[in-house]
DNA sequence: GTTCAAAGATGAACAAGTTCATAAATTAGC
DNA sequence: GCTAATTTATGAACTTGTTCATCTTTGAAC
């Protein structure tokens, strides 16, 4: 079977989104590139809240941004990463935020909760959205260089969290770090999906029967001989 | 918000895939209505294992099927669900033999590996086309009462598996047979996602990390005291 | 300031999913 | 068997994501 993603082209035909930054010398092309970027990143925002994924056309987003549908695909390669780049940013700061708040000190249910929540509440506010950025981005080969990255960030912190834990005694440190966060993350990743994907679950449900879980993932189900007080 | 799927609407305008027994007096409508999805589920079968769900295209499976494209829309409300019609059946089969096999004498990870391990392999046929199921079916609104039949069963089996290993002192009995059964799918569907959605392991090494956090699900993270022989 | 090559922008054209007015086929009433 | 009514089938038309030949803008050499 051929792969699936064509590997090798970069993101767009030419132009990609510039960097935020209006640095000191900027020839008029940058500018204007910058700028337009900016207004596309809006009218995308705007099309997607307002209409979900599937249902915001290019062609809408084109015109609220002021520019021809064309020129969309110079700054995204498609649809797709029109709505990765669009919350790209948005990610970064909360996990920036969450990264800051961490309390490595805290229980570990307590403190990857503290971590877990953040995105919950972030997903909460568009759960039709995080859906479909979780679905497009999670579901299907993607340019794993990009959202790889934040993945991995994500990764990281929960196995800093967990280091911690089994470094105070908290945890078994017969089991390798990396293993115990991955096992961890499923439980997560599985009450996003309850909630998010299959609507089996509300949010608040969710974040129960998560913080339930994260529980018995350190209790285990093994039947124990006997309990400390 | 609104809900997002159209909850109102019968599967399709008119006809639907009729039920697959010849009954004995059988009109010619019902008769022509079967020979058609006959062609038109084998005419999507083949266009989707040759160029994937995305590739796929509508018009080409009504030229196999020999029908106009907008009688495809008659018998599936749209592309998804011939996508699921198409692979209800096979996942019937997978999980009716995983049913007949399930021993659930063995050991609970065995018992479990063995059930999982049948829809690895089925995954396995088809890697991205499977994908494409899980994508469509597990990170949208669509359609409860079809498929979350199947996720019922499927999860009912892992919870009769569960209550048999706490039946017999194999688990922990102060914790609910759904918690329990839950938090080990939770591991099933994060490994499932891992090879297929994100490829970051192959089959092998997701049934091999399965195994391993289905082990570590029921022995739990919290350092032991003493360990039996 | 003029020239020209490179970068950026455009929108018509294309492909694919879906709809729907219309036609064909089947059934039921007589 | 004929007719009317209902179901089923058709494919042109519409919408939307995406491409690409063409045009415009920019920057630098002179």
């Amino acid at each position: 079977m051929p792969p699936a993603s064509p590997s090798a082209r970069p993101t767009a035909r030419r132009a990609r989104p510039p960097a935020a930054r209006a640095g000191a010398a900027e020839g008029l092309r940058e500018r204007n590139k910058r700028e337009k970027w900016a207004r596309i990143e809006r009218a995308a925002r705007a099309e997607f809240a307002r209409h979900g994924f599937e249902a915001a056309a290019m062609r809408a987003i084109a015109a609220r941004a002021r520019v021809a549908t064309g020129t969309l695909f110079l700054y995204a390669r498609d649809k797709r990463e029109l709505l990765f780049l669009v919350f790209q940013d948005e990610s970064r700061r909360i996990f920036a935020e969450a990264r800051a708040a961490a309390s490595a000190g805290a229980p570990l249910v307590d403190a990857l909760m503290g971590l877990f929540v953040r995105f919950l509440d972030f997903y909460a506010r568009d759960p039709a959205l995080s859906a479909a950025i979780l679905r497009e981005f999670f579901f299907r080969p993607y340019e794993p260089e990009r959202l790889g990255a934040l993945t991995r960030e994500y990764g990281a912190l929960v196995a800093a969290l967990v280091e911690a834990a089994q470094r105070r005694g908290e945890l078994r440190r017969d089991v390798p770090v990396a293993v115990a966060a991955n096992a961890l993350f499923a439980h997560y990743a599985y009450w996003v999906q309850a909630w998010l994907g299959s609507h089996l679950v509300s949010r608040a449900e969710a974040e129960e029967r998560l913080r339930d879980a994260l529980r018995l993932q350190i209790e285990g189900l093994r039947p124990t001989r006997r309990r400390a007080p």
